[in-house]
DNA sequence: TTAGAACAATCTGTCCTC
DNA sequence: AGAGGACAGATTGTTCTA
């Protein structure tokens, strides 16, 4: 799954569900919301459509560490460097770094930086199973990087079912 | 020695000559043409006025290594990497990194491609004593950084005594 | 499932010998 | 003086336990 873009379609249109419906698309997902019982169980088909995917380093996913869903990596890193900002220092000098597992050297300043701007929290995590999707804001890599993969995530999404 | 601009002065000016001689000028090194002996002469006061400093991330030299003066650091990087360019990536992917003793980390990708520019050879390298200091080529930093200091090198420099 | 500890690998820099 | 080996420190990544 390495497709540049990636949408989300709410729709009634008959046609087009009916379209849907008749053939398996590569890397779509559908989801009826006749039978969507919860924001979990949606967050579990975007997880899907994500194909856990690290939201700092777009590494595979291990699981949700500190309540965002990263590599296992970007989870220690986050655990050995979250109160230590100041002693890392941006290697551009312009806290505009792309992270990314398929280089090997990472900003670390940056890194952390998107480890916070995404949501991950030692102190405040939210302890509830269910709103743990919810507390990941939705943030973009720096506009000046090219590739600009990255998960997408449902924030505050309400259900109009 | 931090001064952000450097220059050679040829004269035969007599009050330049005069005020030269009088003064003890900071940071200034002086040389009589009349009693300089050869070009290993001349770099040798090079390299004071130079104090030493790594061609490749301005740290104190130890001496020339690959025919190139730089730190130990960059001796040993050059070392270990000179036939591992493939394997290094560009922490920013546009091969246009500074590199810095004061940053701590450095792209590696571009401090490799910056001992090339600069001359350090394992296999080809020169090897009389007196040809060492020619070798090395006049590169600048990259023109997007901002602080543009490298030591003055005298490059295929001719005597006209 | 995920937090943290322990272990391992990688990369870098310094010291030492020849 | 300079080349290379060896050791050491810093940083990052993986495996294991609970
Ligand atoms: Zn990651
Ligand atoms: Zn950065
Ligand atoms: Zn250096
Ligand atoms: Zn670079």
């Amino acid at each position: 799954m390495d497709n540049e873009n990636r949408v989300i379609i709410l729709t009634s249109n008959e046609d087009l569900i009916n379209q849907l419906s008749a053939n398996k698309i590569p890397d779509t997902h559908t989801i009826n919301f006749n039978y969507l019982d919860n924001l979990s169980q949606l967050n579990s088909k975007i997880d899907k459509f994500n194909d856990r995917i690290c939201v700092i380093c777009r590494n595979v996913a291990i699981g949700y560490n500190y309540d965002v869903l990263t590599c296992a990596s970007c989870r220690i890193f986050f655990y050995r460097n979250q109160n230590q900002r100041n002693k890392l220092k941006c290697l551009l000098r312009q806290g505009q770094c792309s992270i990314d597992y398929k280089h090997d050297r990472k900003c670390p300043r940056c890194r952390l930086d998107r480890c916070f701007q995404v949501g991950m929290r030692k102190d405040l995590r939210i302890n509830h199973q269910q709103k743990r999707h919810i507390s990941s804001k939705s943030v973009s890599q720096p506009t000046h990087t090219t590739d600009n993969h990255f998960p997408l995530k449902l924030v505050d999404f309400v259900l109009s079912k």
